[in-house]
DNA sequence: TTGGATGCAAACGCTTTGCATAATT
DNA sequence: AATTATGCAAAGCGTTTGCATCCAA
């Protein structure tokens, strides 16, 4: 029924690999950029459709961030959030998470998710500019 | 040096006064239908242009919430956060906060703001569907 | 009259889709 | 041979911009 495919996995592969070698949520383009190392013909539209197709397997996650565009990173990790570095724009892990949340949902709604986003300067660029 | 304008100020308070009357974050295109039962010529171009002034202004907040067009709610309201129902997709205010957003941060990183985001079903949606 | 604001349409950036081709089973 | 994936280009969606016109002072 499945075997292990070759060639037309080649493409699948070098996205997966550019994102984990990140180690970091990524976005499209610098998944691009990253993966046509390995596939110099790789188009932008096999990388969404891939992009697709790995979150729907549950092996990437989605990381929406507010104000910019999505960027993907390996699913199996734990309950984590993000933080935004507003000098570089690269997203970082944040491992802990408040486990409060749900005390703010009011009266009546149904809490299902949340998210949390911070901002600032991670330790790279936390020196420079200001 | 400033009089009380007449016919230009007409779509900017149109625009005002639709995000007023909604009493939660909305985006451009509901802000357009609502402004237009004012000013019927309005055109979403305006709206765009008025909104970034608005808030270059500090009259309005921009709400940027993940994986979805932002949106824009009267500034000068004191630190707060957002629900986001899935199920009728408005987007309502959330008045605490929890504390300890700080504790959060990586050793070396700067933080400077942060974002929470809930979501699941406002208390209307609560009790249809699923 | 002079500058700013508006509306329309074109332009943009990011993402998705149509379609013919190429690779896989 | 049948199916699925790819690349390219076109289309979509939300937002911005160019430009001629209109309004206000």
């Amino acid at each position: 029924m499945k075997s292990p495919a070759r060639r037309k996995t080649q493409q699948r592969a070098a996205i997966h690999k550019a994102i984990e070698r990140a180690d970091r949520p990524v976005g499209p383009q610098e998944i691009l950029s990253a993966a046509q190392a390995d596939v110099p013909a790789l188009g932008i539209a096999t990388v969404y459709r891939n992009l697709r197709r790995l979150v729907a397997d549950g092996i990437l996650r989605v990381v929406e961030l507010p104000g910019a565009p999505s960027r993907y990173e390996l699913a199996g990790k734990e309950h984590h959030h993000h933080f935004h570095c507003r000098a570089c724009d690269r997203v970082f892990e944040v491992d802990d998470c408040p486990g409060s949340i749900a005390d703010l949902t009011p009266t009546g709604f149904r809490l299902e998710a949340h998210d949390i986003t911070l901002y600032g300067r991670c330790r790279d660029c936390a020196g420079e500019g200001s």
